[in-house]
DNA sequence: AGCTAAAAGCTAATGTCATTAGCCAGGGTT
DNA sequence: AACCCTGGCTAATGACATTAGCTTTTAGCT
């Protein structure tokens, strides 16, 4: 009986790859073992249950996420930074719809918890575009959530066909961000 | 053997309420079957199953947050009507978190569909909106995307938890107000 | 090189659900 | 009064998640 070598790494990175194949509810534990070619019990040496790889790929996506838009970020500011963060957080998800799924209804239990952690880093490439506009210290973190509010109804809304019409979507994005803009600016 | 007098509309309007108390992912044949005082595959005899009843759930969220926003926003126009649809929506999500989540993940079979019959009378609410803005047509499409992607991403984003910090999540909503209405105002 | 113990797989068993099959009573219709 | 459709029930099946307990590999130590 030859070791597999798995992780947790690698088993969340697979169940994350599989969460975006198959949708992260049709994720189940049979089909994650079938993939890695190993038998289902095996998987509860690495990760807690189901609940807690769901949890994993949360972060993971967040973590992702972040890294991507920090990076899109880099280096513009004002309606180009916004440009580019909205771009590269809806390609995000439209790339790994179901890892970005897996974050939806997951509640940090505390500051410290790594997903909490994840999704403060998301929210900071955010930040960041807003450090381009001028807005009163007060306002900020409503911004904040108003922009978060609008790239993640965007993004998910897209992911789940939730936009009917033959509209084209890359230019409704382009007119998203043209509204966003005009909102962020005379705030 | 007494008859307990369900048909379908009532094991539906049962299971949204449940939905709202316990989610719509605990939501399960068993419980709701006991909260009708009634044995599980009974309610096959008034719904085709877990999924269909789903749907069916999400039909009558998307009829009920479609007559909420419609009659908010009746007799305002401009940025009054944004405010009432977007109190109104979020009210509703709010009080009905269950029933509304039943609707993300939706994919209506086709345009008869009574999913996208209800779908579409949702976005006749917010295009009312959008009457009070001066939007060219060939905009207008891109814009009702736009509105109902932040109104969707803030109403679930609170209804999930999302909103971590201390900012009062009312005045976020009046500033995503104003936001929207400076957007929509220069289109 | 050999020893040992933790780690990583496996089989078997259990429990929760959804779903289906097939039986039975009740009440309206003829 | 015989009928039959409807809605409820019990029993059985099947998919999964999860746990228990056994076995082999392998890393680390002497």
């Amino acid at each position: 009986m030859p070791r597999a070598g798995l992780d947790p790494a690698s088993v969340v990175a697979a169940a994350a790859a599989l969460a975006d194949e198959v949708g992260v509810g049709s994720l189940t534990m049979g089909l994650l073992a079938e993939r890695l070619g190993v038998r289902t019990p095996s998987l509860y040496k690495h990760v807690g249950g189901l609940d807690d790889l769901n949890r994993r790929i949360a972060e993971l996506a967040l973590d992702e996420a972040a890294e991507a838009v920090g990076l899109a970020v880099r280096g513009y500011a004002g309606r180009d930074a916004l440009a580019a963060a909205a771009r590269s957080f809806r390609a995000f998800v439209v790339e790994h719809p179901g890892r970005y799924a897996a974050t939806l209804g997951q509640e940090p239990s505390g500051p410290d918890d790594p997903l909490a952690v994840a999704g403060s880093r998301l929210l900071d490439a955010f930040m960041a575009v807003l450090r381009g506009y001028d807005i009163p210290e007060s306002d900020v973190d409503h911004a904040l959530r108003t922009l978060r509010s609008l790239f993640h109804g965007f993004a998910t809304l897209q992911a789940g066909g939730g936009f009917r019409w033959s509209a084209d979507i890359d230019e409704s994005l382009e007119w998203l961000i043209a509204f966003a803009d005009r909102g962020l600016r005379s705030a």
